[in-house]
DNA sequence: ATCGGGACCTGCTTGC
DNA sequence: TGCAAGCAGGTCCCGA
């Protein structure tokens, strides 16, 4: 499931098809999600007339004239634009019928949800976000202010959302190998000048993976349903045993916070 | 205030 | 071959 390139992937590949359309109707065959499907979603959302998709984090934000709907893939879930009904499948869980296609989310885990709001940048889940690592605002000073003191080892700070969005496991550990930092360093001990890298290496991880098409594992697949053939090459995450690309080294595997967590224990430090 | 761990789910891979 | 355990891209929430 998506990290932020999918999301935005997601996000670019469901825009242009449902951008100015008038939702029908609704249909939702599923609504125990993360949290429980709004009862009031098919009717809010009915007539509609869909002005944007934005993403926050990793939250898609359509924006509608009344109401926002925020939608949330979890791990496992995508959404597609399909031109054509065909049969919903089992974790086919919501359609958005318009009148070019349907949208439709899937989730066989169902860690997603699908929420609204009059404004989805007020509401609770989103509020409280960090910067995006794209922006101004996500820079050296920023990241060393917010790791002044902390224990905390710098993966799992980099990879909270109140510090800064978008950082999921697999660019974490992609970020850390290329800055050269040990994933498992408290974050307070990280000198200003490595953080100046690490920010460079957060923007540049993520910023090939979406312009690669989001990074296929198992089961991602774009908008337009066909899978992500883009692979970026990953350096260090999912390979314990092999060759650090950097040095030679071996790549070791730990849980962290309950994530594999990959490095290069001869040149990250 | 910060943290670690559990919780929410299904499906695929691995090992006995 | 069959079955159970282990693992997976996220993140909220609780208790220490």
């Amino acid at each position: 499931m998506p990290e932020l390139p999918e999301v935005e992937t997601t996000r670019r590949g469901i825009e242009p098809h449902v951008r100015g359309q008038v939702i029908r109707r609704v249909i939702v065959r599923e609504r125990r999600l993360r949290w429980p499907v709004p009862p009031e979603l098919e009717q809010q959302l009915s007539g509609a007339r869909i002005l944007a998709v934005t993403r926050r984090g990793k939250y898609l934000i359509f924006t509608t004239k009344k109401i926002e709907m925020i939608v949330h893939l979890g791990m496992s879930g995508h959404l597609r634009f399909l031109c054509e009904a065909d049969g919903a499948e089992k974790h086919d869980h919501i359609d958005w019928v318009m009148k070019e296609g349907i949208m439709r989310l899937t989730d066989p885990r169902r860690f997603g949800c699908v929420l609204l709001a009059r404004q989805a940048l007020k509401h609770p889940l989103i509020a409280e976000l960090g910067p995006e690592p794209f922006s101004a605002e996500f820079d050296t000073d920023y990241l060393h202010a917010s790791c002044r003191g902390r224990r905390v080892a710098i993966k799992q700070h980099i990879m909270n959302a109140r510090i800064v969005v978008g950082v999921g496991n697999i660019y974490a550990n992609e970020a850390l190998h290329r800055a050269g930092i040990h994933p498992l360093r408290a974050a307070g001990r990280v000198s200003k000048q490595r953080l100046g890298v690490l920010v460079t290496q957060i923007r540049a991880v993520l910023d090939s993976a979406i312009t690669e098409g989001g990074t296929t594992l198992r089961d991602f697949v774009r908008a337009d349903g066909n899978p992500g053939y883009f692979r970026v090459s990953l350096q260090a995450y999912d390979r314990e045993g092999l060759a650090c690309v950097r040095c030679g080294g071996t790549i070791r595997r730990k849980v962290l916070g309950q994530r594999a967590t990959y490095y290069c224990s001869n040149c990250q430090k």
